[in-house]
DNA sequence: TCTGGGGTCCTAGGACCC
DNA sequence: TCTGGGGTCCTAGGACCC
């Protein structure tokens, strides 16, 4: 039988900070979202307190204070090379893994044998060799496997490894009729109440369901996921990942922005992190658009919002062309009179750098003394740290930047911020 | 009275994920 | 005062073509 695991990290970001602070253990903890904005993760003491995914930092914090929650701002540095970590390890136990985000990764574990020790063996190395505690479930699909995950989770019994593989039909049945829909993967909060009307409540609900009716009524995604929970697995690991179609760098200011000069800043700043995206994948940009608003939450105050999309001369990767055009489209949307609360930057129509069109007019010269400059800013600021150097349209005094409350150092990633040990 | 059929490409919007 | 950021896939509808 096909047996996919899927390995998630337990509450991620909190378990980063939590490693380099180890008092924090037992402690309620969240990790904030850029500009600490919402919690986006929650330790277990949080979760306990009822405290939701998402919710509104500055609506929290008399809840707590009263609990003596410790709130992180992101440190995504950290968070990210924790997560490298971790997932180059995992590689080891399969030759076929599919990094699905920053805490969670599948692993072919098919003809292994005795899978559920296998398994509190991977979890247990990642706990000594890495410091982040980990859940893994197992199934014949990757949709069961999720969901497998989910189980291993919540019901302790299982002590963070569950095989749906290693049980009978009617127990997975037995344990699929206690879970809601909502948690299957894939199925949001549109579809929940959609199922819920036509009577299809916990997972083996769906799972039985016709799926003749579920492709008319949903489409075939949905029919998708009820094969996948049948155990037909429908979604192949994707052990390589595609570049990127679409590049977006977008950020909510610090305090509201109302001057076309601060916006032009933060868009060279977008641009700039976009670009190296884009170069780092080896790619092209045939388009750029670039975005402005207000922020919806403050109804009472007037409203914008504009986007525009505009095409290259041709596809670069040259942070100056792109800036240039970024720039151009950023005065054809700025209106004044306005708060502006966020500004963004989408590099579209994204082609292989080593499949730029040739035509008889490239400047073959300018194009090469373009690579060489760009290759020198990217390599400078990997060694250097980022930001090293930049295009001085980015600005110096930066009052648009995000606010950034309570950061913890990069442990792991600058001399400058090591660990001290006394 | 009656106005083809099939295909592609593009865009916008919806839904979902972490 | 204060509400994240980055991405994918699917569908519907319009424009256009032969």
């Amino acid at each position: 039988m096909r047996a996919i695991a899927l390995i998630d990290c337990n509450n991620f970001y909190v378990s980063c900070e939590r490693l380099f602070q180890p008092g924090l253990e037992g402690k309620p903890v969240v990790v904030l979202s850029n500009n600490d904005g919402c919690v986006v993760s929650r330790s277990q003491e949080v979760k306990d307190l009822g405290l939701k995914m998402a919710a509104p930092w500055f609506q929290l914090k008399d809840l707590a204070k009263r609990h003596g929650i410790i709130a992180f701002s992101s440190n995504y540095t950290l968070y990210a090379d924790l997560s490298n970590r971790v997932m180059r390890l995992l590689s080891q136990w399969s030759p076929d893994q599919e990094v699905y985000s920053i805490d969670e990764c599948f692993l072919d574990l098919t003809g292994m044998a005795d899978l559920t020790q296998y398994a509190q063996t991977i979890r247990s190395t990642i706990k000594q060799c890495v410091g982040i505690p980990v859940c893994i479930g197992i199934a014949p699909s990757k949709t069961l496997a999720k969901l497998a995950n989910h189980v291993a989770k919540k019901q302790k019994h299982y002590d963070s490894v569950c095989d749906f593989n290693a049980m009978t039909a009617r127990e997975l049945d037995t344990l699929l009729a206690q879970i809601e829909v909502g948690e299957v993967w894939g199925v949001g909060r549109r579809s929940t109440s959609r199922l819920q009307g036509m009577g299809i409540v916990t997972v083996l609900e769906l799972k039985r369901s016709s799926a003749k009716r579920v492709r008319a009524e949903f489409g075939v995604v949905m029919e998708r996921i009820v094969a996948e929970l049948n155990g037909v697995a429908c979604l192949e690991l994707d052990d390589v990942t595609p570049p990127r179609q679409q590049i977006i760098c977008s950020r909510s200011f610090g305090m509201p922005v109302t001057l076309l000069a601060d916006l032009e800043q933060a868009v060279i700043a977008y641009t700039s992190r976009a670009a190296e995206k884009l170069r780092d994948q080896h790619s092209l940009a045939g388009g750029i658009q670039v975005y402005i608003r207000t922020n919806p939450h403050k109804e009472k105050d007037p409203q914008y919002q504009q986007a525009m999309l505009l095409h290259l001369f041709e596809p670069t990767d040259d942070t100056r062309l792109l800036c240039r055009a970024a720039l151009s489209g950023l005065q054809q949307v700025y209106r004044s009179g306005y708060a502006y609360q966020k500004a963004g930057v989408m590099l579209t129509e994204i082609i292989a750098a080593a499949a730029r069109p040739r035509t008889l007019f490239d400047d073959v010269a300018a194009q090469q003394k373009s690579a060489a400059l760009m290759e020198t800013l990217d390599h400078i600021n990997r060694r250097m740290g980022s930001g090293t150097v930049q295009l001085l349209g980015e600005g110096v005094r930066k009052i648009w930047a995000m606010r950034r409350g309570n950061v913890s150092q990069r442990y792991t990633t600058e001399w400058g911020e090591l660990v001290v040990v006394r």
